[in-house]
DNA sequence: CGGATTTGACCAGCGC
DNA sequence: GCGCTGGTCAAATCCG
Protein backbone atom coordinates (compact mmCIF):
# COMPACT_ATOMS: atom_id res chain seq x y z
CA UNK A 1 0.00 0.00 0.00
CA UNK A 2 2.57 2.32 0.92
CA UNK A 3 4.26 0.91 -2.24
CA UNK A 4 3.47 2.92 -5.33
CA UNK A 5 7.26 4.63 -5.48
CA UNK A 6 6.52 6.07 -9.01
CA UNK A 7 6.33 9.73 -9.58
CA UNK A 8 4.21 10.96 -7.62
CA UNK A 9 3.04 14.27 -8.69
CA UNK A 10 3.40 16.18 -5.15
CA UNK A 11 1.95 19.98 -4.46
CA UNK A 12 2.99 20.30 -1.03
CA UNK A 13 1.58 21.88 1.33
CA UNK A 14 3.05 22.66 4.49
CA UNK A 15 1.96 23.66 7.99
CA UNK A 16 3.19 26.17 9.81
CA UNK A 17 2.49 28.32 12.79
CA UNK A 18 4.15 31.54 11.38
CA UNK A 19 1.05 33.60 10.84
CA UNK A 20 3.03 36.13 9.33
CA UNK A 21 4.83 33.85 6.75
CA UNK A 22 1.45 32.64 5.69
CA UNK A 23 0.51 35.93 5.44
CA UNK A 24 3.21 37.11 3.18
CA UNK A 25 3.44 34.49 0.99
CA UNK A 26 -0.42 33.23 0.46
CA UNK A 27 -0.58 30.36 2.38
CA UNK A 28 -3.80 28.82 3.25
CA UNK A 29 -5.33 28.01 6.67
CA UNK A 30 -5.20 24.41 7.42
CA UNK A 31 -7.55 22.90 9.59
CA UNK A 32 -6.29 22.74 12.88
CA UNK A 33 -6.68 26.25 13.97
CA UNK A 34 -2.70 27.41 15.04
CA UNK A 35 -1.66 25.51 12.04
CA UNK A 36 -1.23 26.62 9.02
CA UNK A 37 -0.39 26.10 5.47
CA UNK A 38 1.25 27.04 1.77
CA UNK A 39 0.07 25.69 -1.45
CA UNK A 40 3.46 25.21 -3.27
CA UNK A 41 3.43 25.05 -7.39
CA UNK A 42 2.55 21.61 -8.62
CA UNK A 43 5.33 19.90 -10.21
CA UNK A 44 7.88 21.80 -8.93
CA UNK A 45 7.89 20.68 -5.49
CA UNK A 46 11.40 21.40 -4.95
CA UNK A 47 10.61 25.01 -4.40
CA UNK A 48 9.06 24.26 -1.48
CA UNK A 49 12.94 24.95 0.45
CA UNK A 50 12.44 28.73 0.26
CA UNK A 51 9.27 29.36 1.82
CA UNK A 52 10.63 26.65 4.21
CA UNK A 53 13.85 28.93 4.62
CA UNK A 54 11.97 31.91 5.54
CA UNK A 55 9.50 30.12 8.06
CA UNK A 56 12.36 27.80 10.21
CA UNK A 57 15.48 29.68 9.94
CA UNK A 58 15.62 30.71 13.28
CA UNK A 59 15.70 26.97 14.23
CA UNK A 60 15.57 23.42 13.24
CA UNK A 61 18.65 23.46 10.32
CA UNK A 62 20.76 22.12 12.28
CA UNK A 63 17.60 19.26 12.12
CA UNK A 64 19.05 15.85 11.36
CA UNK A 65 16.26 15.18 9.16
CA UNK A 66 12.97 16.06 9.13
CA UNK A 67 12.31 15.47 12.74
CA UNK A 68 10.88 18.90 13.25
CA UNK A 69 13.25 19.11 16.66
CA UNK A 70 11.25 19.90 19.66
CA UNK A 71 12.05 23.91 18.95
CA UNK A 72 9.98 23.45 15.84
CA UNK A 73 6.69 22.79 17.45
CA UNK A 74 5.91 26.60 17.29
CA UNK A 75 2.78 26.75 18.91
CA UNK A 76 1.27 24.16 16.57
CA UNK A 77 0.35 22.48 19.75
CA UNK A 78 -2.06 23.07 22.31
CA UNK A 79 -0.96 23.87 24.94
CA UNK A 80 -2.13 21.01 27.29
CA UNK A 81 0.02 19.18 24.49
CA UNK A 82 3.08 20.99 25.06
CA UNK A 83 2.90 20.33 28.83
CA UNK A 84 2.26 16.93 28.43
CA UNK A 85 5.71 16.56 26.64
CA UNK A 86 7.70 18.10 28.43
CA UNK A 87 6.68 16.01 31.00
CA UNK A 88 6.69 12.91 29.07
CA UNK A 89 9.84 13.32 26.99
CA UNK A 90 12.35 12.75 29.53
CA UNK A 91 10.67 9.48 30.56
CA UNK A 92 10.30 8.76 26.77
CA UNK A 93 14.06 9.31 26.41
CA UNK A 94 16.50 6.34 25.83
CA UNK A 95 13.66 3.82 25.68
CA UNK A 96 14.23 0.53 24.18
CA UNK A 97 13.54 -0.19 20.76
CA UNK A 98 10.90 -1.43 21.25
CA UNK A 99 8.73 0.51 23.41
CA UNK A 100 5.22 0.35 21.38
CA UNK A 101 5.30 -3.44 20.80
CA UNK A 102 6.95 -4.95 24.33
CA UNK A 103 4.78 -7.57 24.70
CA UNK A 104 4.47 -5.91 28.79
CA UNK A 105 0.60 -5.85 28.41
CA UNK A 106 0.42 -4.22 31.94
CA UNK A 107 -2.11 -1.02 31.85
CA UNK A 108 0.33 0.96 33.37
CA UNK A 109 2.53 1.25 30.12
CA UNK A 110 -0.63 1.85 27.81
CA UNK A 111 -0.85 4.63 30.56
CA UNK A 112 2.05 5.90 30.00
CA UNK A 113 2.12 5.66 26.44
CA UNK A 114 -1.00 7.99 26.16
CA UNK A 115 0.63 10.69 27.83
CA UNK A 116 3.24 10.66 25.85
CA UNK A 117 2.91 13.78 22.88
CA UNK A 118 5.49 14.61 20.55
CA UNK A 119 6.03 17.91 18.53
CA UNK A 120 3.59 17.92 15.35
CA UNK A 121 3.97 19.30 11.83
CA UNK A 122 0.95 18.65 9.47
CA UNK A 123 1.48 18.82 5.54
CA UNK A 124 -0.84 19.36 3.46
CA UNK A 125 -0.12 17.32 -0.18
CA UNK A 126 -1.93 17.15 -3.54
CA UNK A 127 -1.05 14.03 -4.29
CA UNK A 128 -2.43 10.81 -5.87
CA UNK A 129 -0.75 8.21 -3.26
CA UNK A 130 -1.33 8.46 0.30
CA UNK A 131 2.16 8.13 2.15
CA UNK A 132 4.75 10.51 0.52
CA UNK A 133 8.52 9.25 0.00
CA UNK A 134 10.09 11.41 2.76
CA UNK A 135 13.01 9.20 2.49
CA UNK A 136 11.45 7.33 5.71
CA UNK A 137 10.48 4.20 5.94
CA UNK A 138 7.28 4.04 7.87
CA UNK A 139 5.29 0.79 8.83
CA UNK A 140 1.60 0.76 8.72
CA UNK A 141 -0.20 0.12 12.22
CA UNK A 142 -2.97 1.24 12.07
CA UNK A 143 -5.90 2.97 10.27
CA UNK A 144 -9.07 4.35 11.63
CA UNK A 145 -12.21 6.22 10.35
CA UNK A 146 -12.45 9.27 11.72
CA UNK A 147 -15.22 11.72 12.32
CA UNK A 148 -16.40 13.87 9.72
CA UNK A 149 -14.42 12.37 7.05
CA UNK A 150 -15.11 10.19 4.46
CA UNK A 151 -11.56 8.63 3.89
CA UNK A 152 -9.66 6.24 6.71
CA UNK A 153 -7.01 8.05 8.53
CA UNK A 154 -3.84 5.87 8.35
CA UNK A 155 -1.17 5.46 11.41
CA UNK A 156 2.26 4.65 10.31
CA UNK A 157 5.96 4.47 12.54
CA UNK A 158 9.08 4.83 11.17
CA UNK A 159 11.00 1.90 10.98
CA UNK A 160 14.54 2.81 12.23
CA UNK A 161 15.37 1.48 15.94
CA UNK A 162 15.06 3.85 18.82
CA UNK A 163 12.87 6.39 16.03
CA UNK A 164 9.62 6.98 18.10
CA UNK A 165 8.50 9.23 15.13
CA UNK A 166 4.76 8.73 13.89
CA UNK A 167 3.12 9.81 11.44
CA UNK A 168 -1.19 10.16 10.38
CA UNK A 169 -2.29 10.44 7.13
CA UNK A 170 -5.97 11.08 5.94
CA UNK A 171 -7.40 12.51 2.64
CA UNK A 172 -9.83 15.26 2.91
CA UNK A 173 -13.30 14.57 2.65
CA UNK A 174 -13.46 17.80 0.68
CA UNK A 175 -11.31 16.78 -1.91
CA UNK A 176 -9.86 13.44 -1.71
CA UNK A 177 -7.03 14.23 -3.51
CA UNK A 178 -5.74 16.08 -0.95
CA UNK A 179 -3.56 14.48 1.74
CA UNK A 180 -3.02 15.94 5.23
CA UNK A 181 0.24 14.25 6.92
CA UNK A 182 1.12 14.38 10.50
CA UNK A 183 4.36 13.94 11.85
CA UNK A 184 4.60 13.47 15.40
CA UNK A 185 8.45 13.10 16.99
CA UNK A 186 11.63 13.92 15.40
CA UNK A 187 13.91 11.55 13.81
CA UNK A 188 16.67 10.47 15.28
CA UNK A 189 18.71 9.47 12.10
CA UNK A 190 18.87 10.22 8.77
CA UNK A 191 16.68 9.30 5.94
CA UNK A 192 17.25 5.98 4.57
CA UNK A 193 18.58 5.66 1.06
CA UNK A 194 15.79 3.29 -0.52
CA UNK A 195 14.69 6.03 -2.45
CA UNK A 196 16.16 7.49 -5.35
CA UNK A 197 13.95 10.13 -5.68
CA UNK A 198 14.43 13.94 -5.14
CA UNK A 199 11.37 14.48 -3.14
CA UNK A 200 12.97 13.65 0.30
CA UNK A 201 15.53 15.88 -0.63
CA UNK A 202 13.24 18.02 -0.17
CA UNK A 203 11.58 17.44 2.76
CA UNK A 204 14.61 16.64 4.90
CA UNK A 205 15.74 19.89 4.15
CA UNK A 206 13.08 21.28 7.34
C1' DC B 1 9.38 -17.70 5.40
C1' DG B 2 9.84 -13.18 7.08
C1' DG B 3 8.29 -8.72 6.96
C1' DA B 4 4.47 -5.59 6.00
C1' DT B 5 -0.40 -4.66 6.11
C1' DT B 6 -5.15 -5.23 7.61
C1' DT B 7 -8.59 -5.01 10.88
C1' DG B 8 -11.29 -5.74 14.98
C1' DA B 9 -10.81 -4.96 19.77
C1' DC B 10 -9.36 -2.38 23.51
C1' DC B 11 -8.42 1.73 26.17
C1' DA B 12 -7.99 6.62 27.62
C1' DG B 13 -9.52 11.24 27.19
C1' DC B 14 -13.05 14.40 26.65
C1' DG B 15 -17.58 16.48 26.55
C1' DC B 16 -22.12 16.31 28.11
C1' DG C 1 -21.14 8.44 35.09
C1' DC C 2 -21.73 7.50 30.33
C1' DG C 3 -21.06 7.53 25.56
C1' DC C 4 -18.28 8.94 21.76
C1' DT C 5 -14.01 9.32 19.47
C1' DG C 6 -9.16 8.88 18.42
C1' DG C 7 -5.06 6.20 18.99
C1' DT C 8 -2.83 1.79 19.61
C1' DC C 9 -2.30 -3.17 19.92
C1' DA C 10 -1.82 -7.59 18.09
C1' DA C 11 -3.51 -11.65 15.69
C1' DA C 12 -4.57 -12.80 11.14
C1' DT C 13 -3.58 -12.24 6.58
C1' DC C 14 -1.05 -10.87 2.58
C1' DC C 15 2.87 -10.54 -0.34
C1' DG C 16 7.55 -10.69 -2.22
Amino acid sequence: MEGERGVPNYELQVSFSTPQAIHEMGFVQFEENQVLSFLAPAQSSHQISQPLNAATNSNSTNSTAMGFGHNDQVGTLDPKLVNDENCASNANDGNNNSWWRSSASDKTKVKVRRKLREPRFCFQTRSDVDVLDDGYKWRKYGQKVVKNSLHPRSYYRCTHNNCRVKKRVERLSEDCRMVITTYEGRHNHSPCDDSNSSEHECFTSF
